[in-house]
DNA sequence: AAACAGTTTAACCATATAGTTAAATCCATT
DNA sequence: AATGGATTTAACTATATGGTTAAACTGTTT
């Protein structure tokens, strides 16, 4: 840590911390403790809170088109590709936990941020629906929009993540080790669930 | 509204507001303007915003259990169990839409509160896992873990209306009709899938 | 009429927090 | 050694916000 440059310090330690608390409950002054450097720095590099969290904002949401982007133009069959986007979306979860909530909330805080963050990426979503919806034999006979599959995948894959604490609690006794574990099988489970609902 | 009770009003402004912005983002002003009352009445039925928040948490996770266990308790065959507790959550969030992220939201910010609500209602959750797990023919043959499939469910039941924003935008162009559209033929798409999966 | 809870008004206090400032210090480059 | 940017220190300002207070008012009950 001690090596970066400042700056990718404190975007290092704001991305901790507006994770976790998002921009409501994050405070400048543990954004500086947590880069190990005082606010007068902190205020020196990013002129205001909303500066700063604008540019976090908009790094992620960038990773996030990104890879979505990546996921588009793998060229594989219907099947392989709903694994190929299933391993990809857990890994990325898996180091980032916090991401997928933190998208969500914040948009749901502030919606217009998504529209200018996408008019100035220049970010155009109108071919995103292809995922599973286009140019495959296997895929005409799917027989619904393939939007309602992209967003079952997706909240399968985000919601033992985002409600990782509930669940926890409710279904496994609060017991972290068995909810890791739980977790760990879910890739599988997952992957074969997608797989049967592609089944006609 | 203007009928309710005082306290009533004073919740019912709480629940909107807390929904929608969480503890953090609430103010306690804007509590008492959506209420119609002024915040020296609002603190003299409510000592602090703590109280005030621990109050509506509360009734929100009570009302949760209760669902759950009114779905528990359910005697069907497990297909049509599944058909029953989609339609009951779907109807649930569709007269609440926040609240499922307010859940999440606040268990994660300080999940020692659901250990609390849970120790107080002596809410036992131990046999919450039987929804899908036990006492059915059908369902020796399923083969995997039970709450997989719950937190399958209550995903992709749950996603599409906390990400709401996020998905109609990237997938919708933004286009709200549509997007409604999107959730009332989901309900069915949700139906079949669930079923789907069930089939060994 | 007296009493009393509910409610308003308006000012007020205390604290947390974003943000600023000026001077001093550190450190690398010239 | 001198220059200049990076960084610290520490005090400071302004504002938002949770919370309090006292006095007045309202409407209902006794």
């Amino acid at each position: 840590m001690k090596d970066l440059s400042t700056e990718e310090k404190i975007l290092e330690a704001a991305r901790n911390i507006f994770f976790r608390k998002g921009m409501d409950g994050a405070r400048m002054q543990e954004i500086a403790d947590e880069a190990g450097i005082n606010k007068a720095l902190l205020h020196y590099y990013f002129r205001s809170k909303d500066k700063l969290f604008e540019a976090v904002f908009q790094e992620v949401i960038r990773g996030f088109f990104r890879s979505i982007e990546q996921t588009l133009y793998a060229e594989l069959p219907l099947t392989e590709k709903a694994d190929f986007i299933v391993d990809r979306y857990i890994s990325m979860i898996e180091s980032n936990p916090f991401v997928p909530q933190f998208i969500i909330n914040e948009i749901n805080r502030n919606p217009k941020m998504l529209r200018d963050v996408m008019f100035s990426e220049k970010f155009n979503p109108a071919n995103l629906v292809k995922v599973f919806g286009e140019s495959d034999a296997e895929n005409h006979q799917l027989g619904f929009d393939p939007r309602q599959m992209i967003v079952s995948l997706l909240g399968m894959v985000i919601f033992p993540y985002a409600a990782r604490n509930l669940l926890q609690m409710i279904y496994f006794d609060g017991n972290e080790e068995a909810y890791s574990q739980f977790l760990v099988e879910r890739k599988e489970f997952v992957k074969s669930m997608i797989l049967k609902m592609m089944q006609s």
